[in-house]
Order: structure tokens, then sequence, then C-alpha cells
DNA sequence: GCAACAATGTACGAAATGGTACGTTCAGTC
DNA sequence: GACTGAACGTACCATTTCGTACATTGTTGC
């Protein structure tokens, strides 16, 4: 419309439109992993999604189909982010006990390092874990993480260092349950106990008291040395 | 209207209204309390709130004022039950291992048993915490859980079962976090590893492991024997 | 019995919100 | 350059949802 809009010489007032799929979805990706994890799925807005997106609202309904199916995406994204950090951990050239304690406390560290993802995983056990169920990714990203214990625990066990009868699984909820919990009811448990427990100082006693924790309940009487 | 209609014989097609002020009140707040457990904040509608009260939408303003004030009340609501069936609870009289033994079980029944109000706290952690800021009742209440622990473990290590310099804050912590996981993530858990986690036998394990755990944090190298 | 206030019912309004219709522009192919 | 399907923008619609205006009924004190 306006006279010197031609191929050769894109307008400076009104921009040419450049496709970039790719980013596009990514980006929308991006902030709808923000919006969630901070409102929850009812909580989260189409519209505010949109107006942060570089992109508009027709976007995410072109590449998401739904409220609902963006939420699952957002949330295999999120499942799959931390899939990919765990894998640059690397146990198996470590005793078990120095092992097992790595393991915690990059379970911890990686936890707090993420309260975006724990809020998802929150928000979704209020769904009653309904979008997980729908997820066959998500179920199947998740089986090597007991098999890394399984390894460990295995290798403490004939080592002598730990105890015997311990189900791995139930180790991993251990793991979880104190990592999971530290990010969770942060703002809770600070605000009742007047305790700010994400200072520094505090995270990190935190972070050796569930390590020890861990290794003195898989430990055998004499193992409780090292951090 | 109806002719029959006296003040000693009220109609029966068209029911005479009876004021019943608490009973409404506490009809709403109970209604409130499973559907803001249910679906969170955002997610309950005063409308259906309203629906499944025996009262109607205005009677929701008329005693809550507000959607949030409403949320409030639901929370302090929760967390003053709470309060009342741990104050039953008398460890004074056990023995320090058995006391703590106790208290740990106790913690984590009680959560398995109240999800909604495991739920209340989860939603209001999503929410940063910010209702409870504003309430000075629950955080009065809450005081007195750390009292209580720091009695039983002072008790312990002056009997020299328990080891010395632990926080019973952090030990409360510790108690907590293992009880809540339990029940906040019990969905996302057992879909993830296949795993019936919400199955008496396994819960049964779970409380048993939850509490050695607790025990053997605590106690000096020799104890650990009892449930 | 009557005033005054508390408790309740009904209907409605305004804004927010998920989702879509419809048209336009980009990028690769012949 | 014409054609085609993918990528994108704008405007809009239908519902939902919080909240309120207004009228009515019960209750209590005198």
């Amino acid at each position: 419309m306006t006279a010197t809009s031609t191929k050769a010489n894109p307008p400076a007032t009104r921009r040419r439109r450049k496709n970039n799929p790719e980013s596009v979805r990514a980006d929308i990706l991006a902030v709808a992993t923000r919006e969630f994890s901070e409102k929850g799925l009812s909580g989260a807005r189409i519209d505010e999604i949109a107006e942060k997106t570089r992109a508009s609202k027709r976007m995410i309904y072109y590449y998401f189909t739904d409220k609902e199916t963006l939420y699952l995406h957002t949330l295999e994204a999120a499942y799959q982010k931390v899939r990919l950090q765990e894998a640059e951990l690397d146990l198996d050239h470590l005793a078990p006990l120095e092992a097992l304690s790595r393991l915690v406390r990059f379970t911890f560290c990686h936890h707090a390092k993420n309260p975006d993802f724990i809020r998802l995983v929150m928000i979704e056990n209020i769904h009653h874990g309904r979008f997980i169920a729908q997820s066959a990714l998500i179920q199947s990203l998740n089986a090597g993480v007991i098999d890394v214990l399984t390894n460990v625990y295995a290798r403490g066990v004939e080592a002598g260092c730990f105890r015997e009868g311990l189900d791995p699984r139930e180790l991993h909820w251990l793991i979880s349950a104190l990592s999971f919990f530290n990010v969770s009811n942060q703002h809770t448990f600070s605000r009742i106990f007047d305790w700010h427990q994400a200072a520094p100082e505090n995270q990190s006693k935190l972070e050796d008291h569930v390590t020890e924790m861990v290794l003195r309940y898989v430990g055998t009487d004499a193992t409780l040395s090292q951090s």
C-alpha cells in the first residue's frame, strides 16, 4: 500500500515478514514454559503467552492446536531437558559411595537450579498426572534414572559399603523427595518458620544434610565419613 | 401466599426459608476446600462452588467478600484442622526414640489421610506463599510443631540415643519432606515408574522406610532397632 | 406488633478468555 | 513469472466467570 514497498526495498516503517517456523515454535514453547510453570494450566492465559511471544496467538494454535496440547508439549520439553542434563553425569568410574553422594548432590542442585521444572511437575500432580499419562515420551525418558541407581547400588553392596535388601526404586524415591521438597515447598516453609531457606548458606547446609541422610540410610554402620 | 402457610405450619410444597448462618458458612467452606484443593485457585469456579453448596453464590460473597478471600479462609481452616489433630499427639510420656518414631509415623499417616490439605499447600506454593504471608493466624499456629520436636530431640540427646548438633527445624524439614512428597508427587511418580505407590502394601513399606531413615539420621550408631 | 438489621434469592452486567474465520505473505518449484 | 502450500496477521465470536444491584424474607429487641 505504502508507495515505497517494493521487493528490492523493504520499507523501514513496516518491516517485511520473515518466515522462521522453528524459531517461532521454540519461542512459543519457551514463553509457555514460563507462563505455565508460573501460573499453572488454568492460571496461564493464551493471550498473555501470545503477547510475550514474538509470534501471534494464531501461531500458538497453528503449532499446538490447543491450550492443553501446548501444556503437554511444555511438560515434555521440560522432561527432555532434564534428561539431557542427567546424561552428562558419569558415575561408573567412581567408587560406589562417592558415586551415590555425587548423584544425590547432583539431583539436589539440579532441582534447585530448575524451579520451572519442579513447578511444572507440581502442577501436573495437581492434575493427577493426567497429561503425563498421555505421554509415551515422558514414560520412556525416565526409565534410565533407575538403571543408573541400580548399578551404583549393586556395586556398593558388592563392595560391602551398602547394606543389602534395598529397592533402587525406593532409593530414588527418597532422593527425589528430599530434593524436590526443597524447591516445591520453599515458600510456605520459609514463611511459616521464618527461615530464609533459599539463602545460599541454608541451601548448602540442606544439601549436606540430605546427602548425609541418604548415605546413612544405605550405608553399613562403618561407612559414614566423607561428603 | 398458599393458604396453609402459617407460622405453626410451614408449607410442604414451598419450604420456608430458615436462616442458619453458621451452617451455611461452614458448608461453603467445606465445598470450597474440595474445589480449591482439587482445581487450584484459578481452576476452581465460584459458580461451581455455589452450585454444590446448599447456599447460593450471593452467600459466598456475603460471607467471604472475594474469591481470594474465600481461598485464604479455606487455607486457614485447613491449617487449623491439622493443628487440632496434632494436638492429640502426646509424646512427653514416651522415651525419646519411641516419641520420635511415633511423631514421624503420625506425620506420614496424617498427610496420607489428608490429601486435600497437601494439595492446598502445593497450590499455595505455586502462588509463592503469597496468601500464607497475609495470614497471621497460620504463622502463629505452626510455631508449636517445632517446640514439640525440640523437646523430644533434647531429651534424646540427653539420654544419649540421639547425636548432638542437629537443628530441630531442619529435622522437621526432613520429616515433612518425606511425608509430604509421598502425597504430593504420588501421581507422577506412580505413572512414570509404573509403581502403584498408593497401594496399602507400598504405603506401609514407605512408612517404615521413612521412619527408619529419620531414626538413622538422628540416631547414634548403636540405636537402630525398634520401629 | 414493629422497627432495624441480618440473611438470602434472582437476575444481570462487564470483562476476560479460548478459539476461529478469513485474508495475506513468504518460499520453493516448474 | 505463475502456482502452491506453508507460515503468518487481524478481527471477531461465543462462553465463561467474577462480581453486583435490587428485592425479599427471617430474626431479634422493645
